[in-house]
DNA sequence: ATGAAAGCGCTAACAG
DNA sequence: CTGTTAGCGCTTTCAT
């Protein structure tokens, strides 16, 4: 004899209520309850008020695998995380997943989180995802100009969306922030302010946003009629480090630009570095501007005026996004895109000082290293 | 006539293997296939090779969601984060995760993720994932000195592990790393140092860490023969702002200790802005020392000794733990702990001020606030 | 040591 | 409109 909870109250009560045990108390069919419950059009409004309200009464949720088992479909996303790079998503994770899950979750979905250490393990996660059925779709971060994953998910017959442009503008779902739109405002914000001579230091090349926020720079210097010093562009920085030197060497340059622009906010700590080891205060000597995810008031870096993006709205635009192409009501190129904002914190202000100027207190830096007081006392200066 | 991949090779080739399709190719009957896949014991060692080697050559991997309505285990753990609270758990969160998907995988589990906006939300989420079996338990961060996630999961009896001690010393299973070890630790290192007068900024109450490492402190001072005046002692700090605050008002006690404590590390960072707006410097007038999970290099404190602890490894942990809960094969005590460690990078230093010179300092910036250049280039202390 | 068959909880044809 | 029936892919008795 079949078992339910109905049937042995004395078992632990923490038997799950199915759609059995519903359908018996109301008198039902099951059939007819899964299409009540599903909001198939053929059942009666009256019908499908007293199930939903039984189903309330009783504690009743459909199994989630009993689902995925008929419908083929999990209702889950999934999104594979690299452990191995540089710390650059840190600050944007939690905002990115938190957006990612609340609107899965507003839908009924739920996402499911795996970690590679690298690109190969990368492929095998998303493949023993898609084959155990633990995803119906993919969100890819950090979209590289070719990008392996995309790849992948078409062989799988997998849908996916992307975090960022491909190089390929082939048939792509994709949500972004115009990087490039951010960097162009950059480059007349400083102008706007009296700078002539900006630099650059751009980020790693296999991404594609890297491509695209250098043009978009490139642009707006020429649409305002600067030139850019080749010494004044760095390229392929992602971390603090990579950025002090990248600033050293622009700023060694024998007419050192009065401001720097930078393609991701981590590499702007490092020019702050590199400018405390040379003598230049940030601001007034040497503006700095950034672009990056992290939220206001984040210890990551205070004091910097940036090109804010907002990684919650983008995990939530991603989420509904992939998940409308998963039910397949969404075109193969769906895609969306926003803009990053300015929030100015202090390491923007007009020109203050002649390249000679800045050469001069360089030069001198050089010869004689601050080490004084003050100097130590910095946070993060003098590593 | 059923359909299987095998019988029509004109289909997409997307359609999965079952194993259907694997007996079938190997002219075995499906339960067979099941048991010697499973390592069941009364299956020849000749058969369970064979099989697995036709499984690997046609791609064979059983479906999740399928097992999980037999086996009633999906073999997924969940997370529930916070996203109301402030930014505390930011750096915190993407090795925790690399370290429990890491974990989990190499069990063959998975993790999926979601978010609650408050407690009750939390709570609300914790059961649909339960009711929906999409959870088989649970890993609990940020554990509370009562903590409602507790009683929950006892109520709806699924497994789960807390990441630190509750107050209850009751039947939990949890990890947590030593802090009150590691304050002990940091007042030792203090006191070799030849610092007498410490103060110390505590988390907030409602964490039981918080008890914990205030406890550590505490004891560590006494054991030493060391006083902790009321006035060096802060509670409830969490955002660098708190601690700015928190800092504020220690340094600007009659005797200002020589060096400073904190019980986490986003506040350290608001002692260093409170000490630049005091006119102290960090390492010389003033010691600091924190107590956090950043790793190496994060920018989040560079230049801040700090007691580490690894979230990677507790995250790993933390799954495997939870892991052998949910099979059964641990006890409901199931608890372990590992230690932090001291990492030295400059904010600590021998005491170089008499409290009286400290006085004084504070006494003449407080006067004459302190704006000239080196203070408005630090970073992130002119917030 | 293996095969046959039942059934997990659910959805989706197909009848009526 | 609702009931009946047949599986989804897998594990797990129970025979043999």
């Amino acid at each position: 004899m079949r078992q339910t909870a109905a049937m042995r109250p004395e078992a632990q009560r923490a038997i799950r209520v199915t759609i059995n045990d519903l359908a018996a108390a109301l008198g039902l069919a099951k059939g007819t309850v899964s299409r009540a419950l599903n909001g198939y059009p053929d059942i009666s409004a009256s019908t499908v008020a007293r199930v939903k309200k039984k189903a309330e009464q009783m504690g009743y949720a459909p199994l989630a695998h009993a689902q995925a088992i008929r419908t083929g479909s999990a209702r889950a996303l999934a999104l594979v995380l690299h452990t191995g790079e540089p710390d650059a998503q840190r600050p944007f994770l939690a905002g990115f997943i938190a957006g990612i899950t609340m609107a899965a979750s507003a839908a009924h979905w739920s996402l499911s989180i795996a970690t590679a250490g690298n690109d190969i393990e990368m492929l095998e996660t998303m493949r023993r995802l898609t084959r155990e059925g633990k995803a119906d779709g993919f969100i890819l971060p950090r979209t590289k100009t070719t990008d392996a994953r995309i790849d992948l998910c078409r062989d799988l017959e997998v849908p996916f969306i992307l975090f960022g442009r491909t190089g390929d503008p082939g048939q792509c779902a994709w949500f972004d922030f115009l990087g490039e739109d951010a960097m162009a405002g950059a480059v007349r914000h400083l102008a706007a302010l009296g700078h002539e001579s900006i630099g650059f230091i751009n980020g790693a090349r296999e991404f594609n946003f890297s491509r695209l926020r250098a043009e978009g720079f490139a642009q707006a210097m020429r649409d305002l009629g600067l030139t850019l010093c080749p010494d004044h562009m760095q390229q392929g920085a992602t971390t603090p480090e990579d950025g002090q030197r990248a600033a050293m060497a622009i700023l060694q340059d024998n007419a050192p630009p009065t401001a720097i622009v930078c393609a991701t906010d981590h590499v702007a700590l490092g020019v702050y570095r590199a400018a405390e080891a040379l003598g230049l205060r940030i601001g007034q000597d040497l503006s700095v501007l950034g672009y990056g995810g992290a939220p206001e008031g984040s210890v990551a870096r205070p004091g910097l005026s940036t090109f804010e993006v907002d990684n919650r709205f983008a995990g939530a635009q991603l989420a509904r996004l992939l998940i409308r192409r998963i039910r397949g009501d969404a075109p193969e190129d769906l895609r969306e895109t926003a803009a990053a904002t300015l929030v100015t914190r202090g390491s923007d202000g007009p020109p203050m000082r002649s390249p000679e100027a800045l050469r001069a207190i360089v030069a001198q830096a050089q010869h004689d290293p601050r080490r004084d007081t003050h100097a130590r006392q910095n946070i993060g200066l003098n590593t």
